[in-house]
DNA sequence: CCAAAAGTGTTTGTAATACACCCATGG
DNA sequence: CCATGGGTGTATTACAAACACTTTTGG
């Protein structure tokens, strides 16, 4: 950032101390993935004039953190996990998007892997509440908007980059896997293809183990492999879905 | 953006004034192109301990402003253009990265045609600069990392979309072009494929007129087909260069 | 032995790549 | 008539898409 040479330091701190008043929040969209269905983890408003309609999980960024910093609070705070993977999109600004005041949010998505444990602190707290994606209708604030984008920029990077695995149990099936492509992307894929694809892309590893306890014929299990694909991300990477 | 249901609002309006005090700001990485050199506007800084670095253009957003607007505000001050191609890249938050307090700017890249008078602007205001982008080394402020992030979104976009127009003039010749790709994403094109592939996209205009005053054969002469764009940007389009 | 999902190859169409010569103009 | 860049087509290869049957397990 940088100032027009005219102004000098001090004209410049009163400004931000009086009519420059702003506040800097950060929002996450906590997508989750259900073996069915994508879920974003919401919250009920209790601010006018949104009570009673759902939100995504944000906060005020401190003094003493940086946005991702912020970002991790969050999602330490709401989840219980940490180390999650997280993305910032963009930042949110209209004039008129907050009842108390200017306030510009900056919006990240991030995954988790939606285990009972997860489930869970939806159970034990009444006011959250991990929604499908499919069936949210209006949120509170541009939160709408903020999802829409959220929701658009996990698709593209789900096509180009490995980041489908953080929404799985480590170890997975290559149709969980597909699965979850499909919900997501919203499309159909062909099992062999999406076999094949897999597999030219050696970023699995074959764990040797099945399923047990199913009653058909036990899939085979997969893990990630995150040494073979950062070997390869130097030279380009495009998952190519 | 919203909050625990702990905090309530007179609580809320209290932090902003006092701990949470923040600037916002937004920063320009306006790109021009010059025939043989991708360009980027500079201006000398006078804030210490950036004395005589160049930085991005930028300003604090105004309470009367959006992003958007106010990235558009900064553009037209420095160029004297509106409605540039404009573009919300990253929020950078860096606790240090402004040697006068917290301030968090989003940066936005945006899309000039380098033509006479905006080359003016740069021999009319000593401290502005289009500098070549592979010239340029230590910015002040974080400026150098919004730099590259920007430019790496402007590769990135241009090999999705049609955006490479906003470089050039009206009217241009199929290998300035093609010139433009191979200096922005800095790899060699073959004519024939590029002009096939082009021509196949079918988002060009022949306007049946020619260069004048070159020393050989003239080249046929196109503009950018925004209409034909727009009614098959529906369905999916991918520049794919 | 039945139900249910796992696993496996081949063919066909389409898009990307590589490559060399003639053309129009100004000087 | 020469220098300079403009303009054009074909053959090859790699990748994406479509498609059906056999295998393994639990009940």
């Amino acid at each position: 950032m940088s100032f027009g040479q005219s102004e000098n330091i001090n004209t410049w701190i009163s400004q931000i101390n009086s009519e420059f008043k702003t506040a800097v929040s950060v929002d996450c969209v906590i997508f989750g993935y259900d073996k069915q269905h994508l879920r974003v983890l919401l919250l009920k408003s209790d601010m006018e004039p949104f009570e009673d309609h759902y939100s995504l999980v944000g906060d005020l960024v401190r003094p003493d953190e940086n946005l991702d910093e912020s970002a991790n609070r969050i999602l330490t705070e709401r989840t219980g996990l940490h180390d999650l993977y997280m993305k910032q999109v963009a930042a949110y600004s209209d004039i008129g998007r907050h009842p108390l005041g200017r306030v510009i949010t900056i919006a990240y998505y991030s995954l988790v892997k939606l285990d009972k444990d997860l489930l869970d602190i939806a159970k034990n707290n009444k006011n959250l509440k991990w929604k499908k994606v499919k069936d949210i209708d209006k949120l509170a604030f541009d939160h709408n908007d903020i999802l829409d984008d959220c929701l658009s920029k996990l698709k593209v990077q789900l096509r180009e980059k490995p980041i489908g695995f953080q929404l799985l149990p480590k170890k997975f099936t290559l149709k969980q896997l597909q699965n979850l492509y499909e919900t997501v992307l919203d499309l159909e894929l062909d099992k062999r293809n999406f076999r094949r694809k897999l597999n030219a892309l050696n970023i699995l590893i074959d764990l040797d183990e099945t399923q047990s306890d199913v009653n058909h014929r036990p899939a085979k299990l997969y893990a990630f492999d995150v040494e073979a694909y950062r070997k390869r991300k130097r030279k380009g990477f495009n998952f190519g879905l």
